[in-house]
DNA sequence: AAAAGCCCCTGGATGC
DNA sequence: TGCATCCAGGGGCTTT
């Protein structure tokens, strides 16, 4: 579910009402991705500092040691003074002196991680090899450039990967090759110059625009407050196979690429 | 080093 | 409220 717009509408939606919390206690449903790394007790008293986005992973700092959280596919979570009793798909859930933090995952790829600081193994491993946030200034195309010359793989994929650039999942990634013209097959390392710098600019804006609409909400995503995002409306071809592309009319097309379905508009994506 | 496939898991939609 | 099949916002791991 969640790519980059989503986690961070997620993010600045419980944020700010979440720090300086002290944590009371933490609750686990079924297994996750990973163990969480701590006896859930020794987390009480800790106090929470405040909330960062890596990628798709929400950092939760605390004054001693962070929490790392991924959605998976199906995650979302729900902050409120008060929640509803919790469910079959809760599997994680945070107790604080301002409200609780709950995790709901039907598919559990989630991930809940406990870690005394971001070096520790885990943390490491996990964060250590996403590329570049899109968003940040750190991004720039002479850079994006560099990194897609030494991959032959589809230029999809590669956006997939994340380790170029971090936070394009399957809607944004067909969407943001849409807006640039390019073919999701195309090699990476293949790309002009002109068509990479389209491509950085087209990401960046699919992904402010998808934040700004609160993301996309395909079957059940919301914000830790319960708003659904709204820009599964304005798609240009992601799971549009079939109907005719907004710009010139063509029937959009779809295709596999490492287990994922891929669109794109056979006209506006010639090459 | 990079690429390709596999797998984790549940549920909804579709087809028979 | 039958059963089988396919598909879904991700990504780490293993094998080539």
């Amino acid at each position: 579910m969640p790519e980059l717009p989503e986690v961070e509408v997620t993010r600045l939606s419980f944020a700010d009402k979440i720090a300086g919390a002290k944590l009371l206690s933490l609750h686990l449903g079924k297994p996750l991705r990973w163990p969480l790394g701590c006896v859930p007790a020794q987390l009480a008293g800790r106090t929470v500092r405040g909330v960062r986005r890596r990628g798709k992973y929400l950092l939760i700092d605390l004054d001693q040691g962070l929490l790392l959280l991924h959605l998976g596919m199906s995650g979302s979570l729900s902050f409120a003074a008060r929640l509803p009793a919790s469910g079959k798909h809760d599997h994680f859930e945070l107790v604080t002196t301002q409200g609780s933090l709950r995790l709901n995952d039907p598919r559990r790829f989630g991930a809940v991680v406990y870690a005394q600081t971001e070096d520790a193994p885990l943390a490491r491993k996990l964060l250590g090899r996403l590329g570049v946030e899109p968003l940040s200034e750190d991004f720039d195309a002479e850079l994006f450039h560099t990194g897609l010359k030494r991959r032959k793989a589809a230029i999809k994929q590669v956006l997939l990967a994340g380790d170029v650039v971090v936070g394009v999942g399957n809607i944004y990634a067909s969407e943001a090759l849409f807006l640039a013209g390019i073919r999701p097959t195309v090699s990476a390392a293949r790309l002009s110059r002109p068509r990479v710098v389209r491509l950085h600019a087209a990401i960046r804006d699919i992904l402010g625009r998808a934040l700004t609409s609160g993301g996309s909400t395909l079957r059940n995503f919301s914000s830790a407050s319960g708003q659904k995002g709204h820009f599964q409306f304005e798609t240009m071809v992601y799971a549009r196979e079939g109907q005719p592309c907004r710009v010139c009319g063509k029937a959009i097309k779809s295709l596999r690429q490492g287990q994922r379905s891929t669109f794109y508009c056979p006209a506006c994506q010639k090459v």
